[in-house]
DNA sequence: AGCACGCCGACT
DNA sequence: GTCGGCGTGCTC
């Protein structure tokens, strides 16, 4: 623009400059837009966009978001000038920026939330204080009387540029160090000064190369043999770098060099004849900037058989794509999704667009991410939680600049910097893990996702064996394209599931504890035949909650209001909420009694029985407390995948993306505790559940077993999981949703109201319920009703349930009423300090 | 979310 | 008498 003016005028003319203000968002839970100024040599620096960094506040240095750029100076306000522009191009593209602003809107958070939630941290900058010397102040000369503390201080700054304020903590061993540092300012011996520093790093690797003037012509290589004739060892360094460097073919390929440890790896080659040539400038060292996802498999974008099954799915899906945007794909367990998934994709990129896989966390494996590398090559990026903030942040510029074409990741892959997406798969879509609960942005990336196609006109694929019922009622009204596999991939069987009544069992005495004798009797079988099996126990450690005989105590939480979980491999008391534990006591703290009795059980006892009952067993469990170490998870899959274990025992888990050749048995050791869920989609979760876990028995031409235990057999979910009748399920639950008023005819907003006095977080939802009946009718207020758990971290719960009908509601309208009377609420001095959550589409 | 400003208890 | 506790309110 300055340019513009420049050129139309000559400079000395061009009175008129134009002033631009920038509207900001600052990554913080703030309602509102913030407008700095923009400094007038910056006026073509700052993109909407890109970062920039302001002073917010009186000292605070941060960076923050573009996201509108006019003319309008503000009226009331003076607006502070933006200090730098830290991109030269947008970091945040503007589909994306839309995308963060309905996800604001709809789930009822500020823009701040979501792009703190988005952007990965090595992207985000804040200032930190730091303290140097004062220019003009010498501590060899002037005089100043110092306390021992801030001598102390000077010393160290006189050694070091600049200490940050917890650097000043750890070197004064103190916690109060901050009067020192004030002191010292006074007496102008130092000066404070904000940093901000940038956090990510590109990955350095250490290479080695022969020193230039040695490869400059033949001849003066020929000399370098020479001279090292007498030193075999440092000729052998020598003659092996040549060999896997061949500078004798191209001299171009000396730039490039080798890594220390390619250079090292050969035998008899030792690392000081190494270190002695570098001494001696024979070798450079030299680093290199490298990605962290270093090329193993170039795209191999060949055709691939598809079965008859896959193929037909997938014309369909392409069929149904010309009218429709969003198809779901319902094939049964095993019918070989991921290859139609992998055809279409190929053929996404084909036209050039953008491609995101989405996956649950626990459904992204190794296996499927090699799968994905051997056909996408370097064109794939994986985003997962497990990801250093580094290797995060490489993956949103590696789609920025293009290098990544498909992104294969969780939920938060909805925030990456997509521009030219042409196609959105999510696979496991049912996924109740697919919805952040806590804490803001309370998103659900399917819905996520939907949006985000819509808004870069891509198409989405929806791909399950077990749709949500919202899911399928949009493909039953025609909104979306449905497709079905009934077949599974390579004519393999359905699971035969038979039900183990453990009420009868128990009084024919026929549990073994926690087992069934079919059940025992059934793994033995297969492990006698060197098979494998998965038990399904939802629920993690020994025993959900103990019980004294005498007296009937049960430990509960200090801060919540669930009883402790006995976890034995600590002998520990645990609260699965806020994570408050104490060792398990020895004797009853209520009665003295030493009779504390684990009642209830979890994937711990169960793991620890079966190994007493079936001593030739290989037993592993996999739960969260099992895979908290980064690559446990893993080790414990590679353990299953190559015989070393035989029995599985695990949570949720276990039930997803894992595809074992040899599990021909698997036991769901207490069905009950799913189906009584008290929530209205507890026998969809069941069913899900159930289908999902015998999914992983049986593959190929061996026809899987599963057998449940239940106390209660004809509960009517279990007919339908044995036929396989989704349909049956979705017809009978879509028919309880309507008669109650529940989703998907409904839009559901649960409100928490939280606070430390039960009375005053009781009269507080009272007041809020009251409001929003006023304002929207009692049929859409429920409540407020005390959670099940009515007290976590201390905070008394209640909750109001807000209904909203789906065709006739003007949401927006909806939820500027919610807000209002949130606000409202917060006005009244009695409740100045409950805290209030919106959870837009609970799950 | 920070951070500053402002009003009440335990220390030199 | 001051230091420093954290309650309230603002940040362009």
């Amino acid at each position: 623009m300055s340019e513009l003016l420049n050129f139309n005028y000559p400079p000395e003319q061009a009175v008129e400059r134009v002033t631009f203000f920038a509207d900001v968002i600052l990554p913080l839970p703030l309602p509102k837009l913030y407008t700095y100024r923009i400094p007038f040599e910056m006026n073509d620096e700052v993109l909407v966009g890109a970062r920039v960094i302001v002073q917010f506040g009186s000292k605070k240095v941060l960076s923050c978001i573009v996201a509108e750029i006019h003319q309008n100076a503000p009226a009331e306000y003076q607006a502070k000038y933006i200090l730098d522009v830290l991109d030269d191009k947008p970091i945040i593209t503007t589909p994306q920026l839309k995308l963060f602003k309905w996800i604001a809107d709809y789930y009822m958070c500020t823009l701040g939330e979501v792009i703190n939630a988005a952007l990965p941290s090595a992207l985000k900058l804040s200032s930190e204080s730091r303290i140097q010397l004062h220019p003009h102040y010498n501590p060899e000369e002037d005089e100043l009387i110092l306390a021992p503390q801030e001598e102390k201080i000077i010393y160290a700054l006189q050694h070091n540029q600049a200490l940050t304020f917890s650097d000043v903590g750890t070197l004064l061993q103190l916690k109060s160090y901050h009067k020192f540092i004030k002191s010292l300012i006074q007496k102008e011996a130092i000066i404070i000064y904000e940093q901000v520093s940038d956090k990510f790093s590109p990955k350095v690797v250490k290479k080695l190369r022969i020193s230039e003037h040695f490869v400059q012509d033949e001849g003066m290589l020929e000399e370098l043999f020479n001279q090292l004739a007498p030193q075999p060892k440092q000729l052998d360094v020598l003659l092996n770098y040549l060999q896997k460097v061949p500078v004798h073919q191209d001299i171009h390929l000396n730039y490039k060099g080798i890594t220390k440890s390619e250079l090292a790896n050969s035998p008899h080659l030792s690392a000081s004849s190494i270190n002695t040539l570098i001494k001696k400038g024979v070798l450079e060292q030299f680093d290199q900037v490298v990605s962290r996802f270093p090329v193993e498999h170039q795209a191999k974008l060949l055709p691939m058989a598809l079965s008859e099954h896959q193929a037909k799915a997938k014309d369909e899906i392409l069929g149904l794509f010309k009218e429709k945007d969003t198809v779901l794909l319902h094939g049964v367990t095993g019918s070989g999704k991921t290859e139609v998934y992998i055809d279409l994709i190929k053929h996404a990129l084909d036209s050039g667009g953008q491609v995101l896989y989405l996956l649950p966390e626990i459904a992204l494996t190794a296996q499927i991410v090699q799968r994905l590398m051997k056909v996408f090559g370097d064109k794939l990026g994986v985003y997962h939680s497990k990801f250093s903030d580094n290797e995060r942040a490489e993956v949103w510029q590696g789609i920025l600049s293009g290098r990544f074409q498909v992104v294969v990741g969780v939920r938060s892959s909805v925030f990456l910097p997509f521009h030219d997406l042409s196609l959105v798969i999510i696979d496991e879509e049912h996924e109740a893990s697919y919805k952040q609960y806590d804490p803001a942005p309370r998103y659900n990336a399917r819905e996520t996702a939907l949006m985000m196609a819509h808004l870069q006109g891509a198409k989405t694929l929806l791909g399950s064996a077990t749709p949500s019922v919202e899911t399928y009622y949009n493909c039953k009204t025609g909104r979306w394209g449905l497709v079905e596999m009934t077949k599974r991939f390579g004519e393999a069987q359905l699971p035969d599931i038979e039900l183990v009544n453990t009420r009868e069992e128990q009084h024919r005495k026929n549990m073994h504890s926690h087992f069934s004798g079919k059940l025992l009797t059934a793994i033995e079988e297969r492990l006698n035949r060197k098979e494998q099996v998965i038990l399904f126990q939802n629920r993690r450690g020994y025993a959900p909650f103990i019980s004294c005989e005498e007296c009937s105590w049960i430990p509960k939480c200090r801060h919540c209001a669930v009883s402790l979980s006995y976890h034995k491999y600590n002998n520990e008391l645990r609260c699965h909420y806020c994570g408050y534990h104490e060792r398990m006591p020895h004797d009853c703290p209520a009665c003295g009694a030493t009779t504390l009795k684990s009642m209830g059980f979890g994937t711990e006892k169960v793991e620890d029985e079966l190994k007493l009952l079936l001593p030739n067993a290989d037993v592993q469990r996999m739960d969260l407390d099992t895979t908290k170490k980064k690559n446990s998870y893993q080790q414990i899959i590679a353990d299953f995948e190559t015989g070393k274990t035989n029995v599985l025992v695990g949570t949720q888990m276990v039930t997803k993306g894992l595809d074992f050749e040899h599990v021909s048995l698997v036991g769901i050791l207490n069905a009950d505790t799913i189906i009584n869920f008290p929530d209205f989609r507890a026998h969809e979760r069941a069913y899900q559940l159930f289908v999902q876990v015998s999914g992983r028995a049986g593959r190929k031409e061996k026809p899987g077993a599963v057998i449940i235990q239940t106390r209660d057999p004809l509960q009517p979910i279990f007919r339908k999981v044995r036929s396989n009748d989704y349909l049956s399920l979705y017809e009978h639950e879509i028919e309880e949703r309507m008669r109650f008023v529940y989703p998907p005819f409904v839009r559901m907003i649960k409100v928490t109201v939280k606070h430390m006095d039960e009375r005053v977080a009781e009269n507080a939802a009272i007041v809020l319920a009251k409001d929003l009946t006023d304002r929207m009718g009692k049929q859409q207020v429920l409540g407020p009703e005390v959670p099940y758990i009515f007290k976590i971290r201390n905070l008394f719960l209640q909750e109001v349930h807000i209904k909203l009908p789906r065709e006739t509601t003007n949401l927006r309208a909806a939820k500027s009423q919610i807000a209002q009377a949130i606000f409202n609420l917060k006005l009244l001095p009695d409740f100045k300090d409950v805290r209030i959550v919106a959870d837009v589409d609970p799950v």
